[in-house]
DNA sequence: TCCTATAAATGGAACGTTCCAATAAATCAA
DNA sequence: TTGATTTATTGGAACGTTCCATTTATAGGA
């Protein structure tokens, strides 16, 4: 029924009787047309079922006003609250943010980043998968695309990070587990080619160092940064002569991965061993035992990631500063005290 | 340092002594012209940092290569995996789909529609947000955009649906909460205005009956299809001077819900109230007590959208066939018999 | 040798928009 | 009235590609 070949702005002009650069100028909002043109102008592009075509727009005006959002995990809820902060500032700016999922692996990756910079990008929010070459963002930073790094970064790069204090947050968790009682500490989860599990691991190091916890008294379990790798992590160290009583995982859900696992062995986690995860999703609070979390504040994580987009893109500038976010450990069930400790009668003010 | 107007295919031509045809026919993957010719070409590509111009392409060629995939729901992690689904088809045809995220808002959802048609979208794949109004997807398809709804569906209209069998899961669900002994059923979650609502509804509903469940011992709670709004579906059952003993949720993390908030109570769920999910997220088979839930196979449902999808576009038509996922109850451990029945000293075959 | 067939490469028009410079119309100052 | 100024509107060139119709080079057949 509806015409065939889609309408253009001269389609729109011929309907309204005026000339396409009218239309250009009504589409844009110009203030310089008679408002009884516009509204002749406005009633001609609802007639005809007219659709902007941003890709020819784009050939003549400087900047699009797509900005990519290039996640690593989709399945990861953590991600998903990291987007929806960035949403709800793009959404005052009359923006949509295109999302696109990498899966950890490095080679989408560079498929996803292609296609985004076809599609003509204003700017780039990536959580980089890992296994990241130095050189992907190389083109990027040619072609003077804004990129911001959110929550991982890398090694030598010069590009903006927003990211939580994952130094200070590893300390927190391992300064309680230490006040707790727990002495032989272990971490879970993650590959030491992220950044983040550098800073992580060494806040949790610098923690057991100041409290003359032994260096092989603490047990470090590289794995998948999910519950199934959580999984895998206590078993190893379960099967180990001296395993630990209480653990670091490098997120919640490797947390949940070790809850899981604790459970199918028969074993109370927060009673049996302590847990404690990073990031603090909202499934943290309800999982059983609550579990006990560095927050984050990942929705203003994102927040900040797309303003300081704005601003580059703004100030057609590739720099920014870095921001590290607050963080503070939110203690709930999933970390009762050592049961050496707990054996004896514990009195109070019993401290470590 | 890179020259600082962006490089285009006449930049490669008089870097490599060719036509700027030549060029496009090389990026093209044409077989017309000499192998050498286009390792020279390529080579130029290289030097001097092109990026492909997409939007200028779609000017002239018929069908850009961009698919967007709007949810309404990204924290929902059963949206994530239905994503997950879908990119594994869309990577292997070379396409990377965009994700857009309408946070359930039939406004934002307008607005999201919009900019994805202004970039020229080859086809749309939406769960439509609630409250969508009738006339939301008249304008894409006047403009011919294939669209397919996945998992969700529009009263009225004729855009080829992917969801699984509603009616069947929830019958499914019903008999088997019947079968344990319960007398008194109740549906939580979700709002009439949904297609899906009142398919799954109508499937519980179709169980009570043939089993002779009176209209007055079936209680009907609506409520938002989140965590937060299992937990207010069950007070306000509880509330009730005959409570109900079990309840089919409208979705998983409805159920979740339930089962906080019936923890909260100090009840356990499963034993004191039975809790059957919907969609069978990865997390039902985690949760304490693990979630008996109608599975959906979601993946395999979007791998199917995804492969209407592309069938659509490659015959350029809009319409397709609707296709209804086989689905199957998984009993876990978050439903067991009725208290009343449970109290008698339950003998083997013990029916209801 | 010339003609024809095939292979490889090319120029130019078109796609739908923006923006500049130019025009037309309306208003004002003298 | 005339010229200057302001307000609305407009034609045309440009943006970076594709694709058609040509041209040019290469080879084969007589």
């Amino acid at each position: 029924m509806a015409s065939r070949a889609k309408a253009t702005i001269l389609d729109i002009a011929r309907e309204a009787g005026v000339s396409k650069s009218t239309v250009s100028l009504v589409l844009q909002g110009s203030g310089l047309i008679r408002p009884e043109t516009a509204v002749k102008v406005r009633k001609a592009i609802e007639d005809v079922g007219y659709v902007y075509n941003r890709g020819a727009a784009n050939l003549r005006k400087a900047h699009s006003n797509v900005i990519g959002m290039v996640i690593n995990d989709l399945t990861n809820p953590f991600f998903a609250e990291l987007a929806v902060g960035m949403e709800r500032v793009f959404q005052s700016a009359g923006i949509v943010p295109f999302i696109a999922n990498t899966a950890e692996n490095p080679v989408r990756q560079e498929e996803v980043l292609k296609s985004l910079m076809e599609q003509g990008v204003a700017g780039l929010i990536v959580s980089p998968a890992r296994g990241t070459t130095p050189g992907a963002f190389r083109r990027l930073e040619t072609a003077g695309v804004p990129v911001v790094f959110a929550m991982r970064r890398l090694p030598d790069s010069r590009i903006p990070v927003i990211a939580p204090d994952n130094h200070r947050g590893a300390w927190l968790a391992a300064t309680h587990l230490i006040g707790k009682g727990h002495r032989r500490l272990a971490f879970f989860g993650g590959t030491s080619d992220l950044v983040v599990y550098q800073e992580r691991l060494g806040g949790f190091r610098e923690a057991c160092d100041a409290s003359g916890i032994a260096r092989r008294d603490v047990l470090v379990v590289e794995g998948e940064t999910s519950r199934r790798g959580g999984i895998a992590c206590l078993e190893t160290a379960l099967a180990l002569p001296e395993p630990p009583t209480a653990a670091l995982c490098f997120n919640d859900a490797v947390a949940f991965g070790v809850m899981l696992a604790l459970r199918k062995r028969g074993l109370e986690p927060g009673k049996d061993f302590a847990v404690v995860g990073f990031d603090d999703v909202v499934e943290a609070e309800h999982y059983m035992p609550a579990l006990t979390s560095v927050s984050v504040d990942t929705p203003g994580l994102g927040e900040r990631a797309a303003h300081v987009m704005l601003k580059m893109i703004q100030s057609r500038t590739t720099h920014a500063e870095d921001h590290i976010g607050a963080v503070n450990l939110v203690v709930r069930d999933s970390c009762g005290p050592d049961r050496r400790t707990q054996d004896r009668p514990a009195g109070i003010g019993d401290a470590a």
